[in-house]
RNA sequence: GCGGGCGUGGCGGAAGUGGUAGACGCAGCGGACUUAAAAUCCGCUUCUGGCAACAGAGUGCCGGUUCGAUCCCGGCCGCCCGCACCA
């Protein structure tokens, strides 16, 4: 068609140019991946096979799939495929994070079953996941609500316990009074019930813990393994875990209250503790207890930061306040005597709940001092400074400096300092030396109904009884009643009430549910033999773990992938693993944004509500879609469903096909950066796609027989060099990269029309193949045109491999600089000499110009790169 | 507040982590094809000055190291993620 304007051709031209039809097309290529079972692989894979464990984080079933989604698994399904065609035996699998509060709520709204709202969501969902052609191995999908894998999971927690790593403990919740419930921080809203709006209170509950800080010390040592974990992720865990040494600090109170007659503080700067000027404890602390039971304006006080809710950054975030109890206790060095203060920012769960005040090292210490008239006394003299007249103002100084005002510390640097202070300590009795952990023990208790039972009985005589094994699963009661305010479980007439397992005695069946972090701390692990009558089966595990290749989102850098690691370690101490590591592989992908839009009268609009044209100026505007409102275009921002901002992938994929969404999501920029999604970008994709297939399908009558040895050709070069550069890019994960070295090679197919046949199809075939991770539904089409007869899928061909010799270049550019400023730039063949580099360099007229006859005092070459002259 | 990250044309971004800033895509402009439109194809497109050759400026802001800095160092500004009961 393209190759003839002859008359007798007009009637093929007139003909509708031939389109990639993806509706088709799509459906059909998934049935034939299913029909040949690509993507299955078996829970003990033989001993010669190169496993590979591609994961992405599994999705909660909202209802249903958005952009986040289509990213997060486009990215995996291009790292199976990419594998796969490598030769690795890839386990690819997906299933449903579908335990937590979001189910309770539309049972509550809208009356639907939890049950019943979970697996519709997840019926929808599912057709949608398939729709997007993933290479997923769906015969291995569960949910974690299934009582097939919570009953395992309560198994994994009995074994926990006869681990000595599930404790009973009390910990402050955040109680709504008016609702009767436990609130999740992200249900307090400026300190009050999400719906009740009553003012949240603090309310002290046993609660099931399990010890995560057991592991401490080895959660951080084994960061420094993790060697394919982005570094930023390594550091928010090892700041999280916070090992910091330090001192504990005992002082004895100058008149006993209640029977205490001393508080323990823990300070990382026992070198300050001649600067003391106040004792801070957290509301909490008996101390703060004993003081509001004596007086009424520390009661006060106390209760005003306890509706302040448990979140930290709620807490660290609130108006530093205050009050003096009257206590007094005495310096361990010194004697004097200084106050104690209730405190809104010390953190009873951090330390001992209690610090000393140093004004002059530390700054929020000094931002209270000044607040409540407390005297500030520096202790560490900066270098340089004088010790008469140094003061601190507004500014802590917290660098290294001299020990001064400190007794026998004076002239000691701060890390000297610490040791003489702490030595002092230890010898008087009065504290000792300590390493200290900002992580905490995992409370995993939540009074919910839609999540897995914690396998435990209380009885009267026995105490906490475990579930017998022949008992399990604890299962959900399907009838519960929602009207009623508090947890479900507990109000429920017979449910929670069962025979002792060892008394027989009635007892009471534990009705907290747990954290749904608990339910992904191992379902990676259970992917590996999905059905097992076990939590898992050894041999496969022990084949398939830990996973190569995770990837999902940063904002589950610090919680999931911790409590993961935690898992893995518990799991391998109660024999159910061999490995400290689950995620030998980690890749964290950035957010996907849109555009928000604001009608003329303030409300957020849909992206399918505005139409868009361009001003005079050349500026975007918006409009009312069949009007002319004007419409407000707003920041680029996470899709919500509050703003409005959000893009249906379904409504894509029928529109523009999985192929055009996968591309584009890939296109836009590095998968680690947050990315935006825009109308025109996915209609740029969805032209390629058919680009790709016309291109196909024009050249098809004019190529030679598969088979053919292609000729040598400088279109065979650029075929060479897409191979290893795309090969490159998605070994590291610059899926952009590679987008674009196929944008570029199909302009340089393009533009070699008269190359000859052989290394046409060539490049053709190795477009399709190269871009088969992204478009695998199109590579399908595309080779099944170029290739009739063959047998075997794209999906099914080894990754191809680029011929070095056609790898070599012959000559160089080269920029050459005078003073660092570009000047020319020379083409020189690969083997030159330095000295004919620098003539051809100093030849240029525009280089002669610029050095202005000015004598060259140094001539700098980097090979392949630049020339730079000095003159 | 604390911890972590990011910032490059009109837009998304690219650039062996010290060596030609702006590949590739989007948008825009001009042209070809068409009765016309769509689709497709070709060309231009960081800014300023210049017909041009070319010159100057330029990778959030200010300063530093270097023959040479998007990259290294110091100080700011803005945005994003996490902060333990959202998942």
């Amino acid at each position: 068609m393209n190759d003839s304007t002859a008359p007798q051709d007009k009637p093929v031209q007139d003909a509708p140019s031939p389109r990639y039809d993806f509706r088709a097309a799509e459906p059909r290529w998934q049935a034939e991946w299913d029909a040949r079972a690509c993507f299955s692989v078996p829970d003990v894979p033989p001993a010669e096979a190169r496993k590979y464990y591609v994961l992405e984080m599994f999705p909660y079933p909202s209802g249903k799939i958005h952009m986040g989604h289509v990213r997060n698994y486009t990215l995996g399904d291009v790292v199976a495929r990419y594998k796969r065609a490598r030769g690795h035996l890839v386990m690819h699998p997906m299933g449903w994070d579908a335990f937590g509060l979001p189910a309770e709520n539309a049972a509550r709204e809208r009356g639907v079953h939890p049950a019943a709202w979970t697996y519709q969501n997840i019926a929808n969902m599912r057709d949608e996941l398939k729709r997007m052609g993933l290479s997923l191995e769906w015969a291995r999908e569960f949910a974690t609500c299934d009582p097939e894998y919570y009953g395992q999971q309560q198994k994994l927690l009995l074994d926990f316990w006869r681990a000595g790593l599930v404790e009973r403990r009390e910990s402050w919740v955040n109680w709504d009074p008016v609702d009767g419930t436990v609130l999740a921080n992200e249900q307090v809203i400026d300190g009050r019930g999400w719906r009740s709006g009553a003012v949240v209170e603090k309310k002290k509950l046993a609660q099931w813990v399990l010890a995560i800080t057991k592991y401490a010390p080895e959660l951080l040592e084994a960061l420094s393994t993790l060697d394919r974990w982005p570094e930023r992720v390594k550091l928010m865990q090892s700041n999280w875990i916070g090992r910091s040494e330090g001192a504990r600090v005992r002082f004895a109170l100058s008149t006993p209250v209640d029977g205490i007659d001393d508080v323990e503080v823990f300070t990382t700067r026992p070198d300050t503790l001649f600067g003391m000027s106040f004792l801070a404890v957290a509301a909490e602390h008996p101390i703060a207890t004993a003081a509001a039971a004596r007086d009424a304006k520390a009661a006060e006080f106390v209760a005003e930061c306890r509706s302040m809710g448990t979140s930290e950054a709620v807490i660290e975030q609130a108006e530093k306040k205050g009050h003096d109890t009257g206590i007094r206790v005495k310096h361990p060095f010194t004697g004097a005597e200084y106050p104690v203060w209730i405190a809104n920012f010390v953190l009873l769960e951090y330390g001992t709940g209690a610090i000393f005040g140093c004004p002059a090292h530390d700054q929020r210490d000094l931002d209270f001092a000044r607040k409540y008239g407390l005297g500030v006394t520096p202790v560490v003299l900066p270098k340089g400074a004088d010790a008469a007249n140094f003061a601190v103002a507004d500014e802590a100084f917290t660098d290294d400096g001299t020990a001064f005002n400190s007794g026998f510390l004076d002239g000691l640097d701060v890390a000297s300092a610490k040791r003489g202070a702490i030595d002092a300590l230890e010898k008087q009795g009065a504290g000792t030396g300590v390493v200290n952990w900002r992580l905490r023990d995992w409370g995993v208790s939540r009074q919910r109904y839609w999540g897995c039972p914690i396998p435990f009985i209380h009885c009267d005589d026995c105490g906490v009884v475990p579930v017998p094994a022949d008992q399990l699963p604890v299962r959900l009661p399907d009838d519960v009643d929602f009207a009623k305010p508090g947890n479900p479980l507990d109000t429920h007439p017979t449910w929670s009430h069962v025979a002792c397992p060892s008394c027989a005695k009635p007892a009471r069946r534990e009705t907290d549910t747990c954290d749904t972090f608990v339910d992904s701390s191992w379902y990676f692990a259970r992917f590996c033999s999905p059905r097992a009558d076990q939590p898992v089966t050894r041999a496969a595990v022990d084949a398939w773990l830990p996973v190569d290749q995770y990837i999902g989102g940063i904002e589950h850098a610090i919680l999931h992938l911790l409590y993961s690691r935690f898992f893995t370690r518990a799991m391998s101490a109660s024999g159910h693993l061999a490995l400290a590591e689950p995620f030998a592989g980690l890749f964290t992908q950035g957010m996907v944004q849109h555009e928000s839009y604001k009608s003329p009268d303030g409300r957020w609009l849909y992206p399918e509500e505005v139409e868009f044209g361009t001003a005079a100026d050349g500026t975007r505007t918006a409009t009312l879609k069949g009007g002319n409102a004007p419409v407000t275009i707003g920041r680029v921002e996470a899709m919500s469903k509050s703003k409005r901002n959000t893009v249906d992938p379904g409504a894509i994929i029928a529109k523009y096909g999985a192929d055009t969404a996968r591309w584009f999501i890939l296109s836009d920029n590095p998968p680690d950066r947050d990315m935006e999604w825009t109308e025109s970008g996915v209609a740029g994709a969805y032209r390629f796609t058919q680009r790709v297939f016309r291109m196909v399908e024009s050249a098809l009558p004019a190529l030679p027989q598969a088979g053919t040895a292609p000729e040598g050709h400088a279109l065979r070069r650029a075929t060479h060099r897409c191979i290893a550069s795309v090969t490159e890019a998605l070994e590291t994960f610059a899926f952009n990269v590679a987008v674009a070295r196929l944008y570029e090679f199909a302009n340089a197919i393009d533009a070699a029309k008269d190359a000859p046949g052989g290394a046409r199809r060539e490049a053709l075939e190795m477009l399709a193949r190269l871009a088969s991770p992204m478009m695998p539904h199109l590579a399908e089409e595309a080779w099944s045109l170029l290739r009739p007869g063959d047998a075997a899928l794209v999906a099914q061909l080894p990754w191809p491999e680029p011929d070095p010799a056609l790898l070599v270049a012959e000559s160089v550019k080269l920029a050459v600089q005078v003073l660092g400023k570009l000047r020319a730039t020379i083409e020189v063949p690969v083997g030159a000499t330095e000295d004919a580099i620098f003539a051809a360099a100093e030849a240029e007229e525009n280089v002669q110009r610029a050095i202005a006859g000015k004598p060259i005092r140094k001539r700098i070459h980097v090979p392949g790169r630049v020339v730079n002259l000095v003159v």
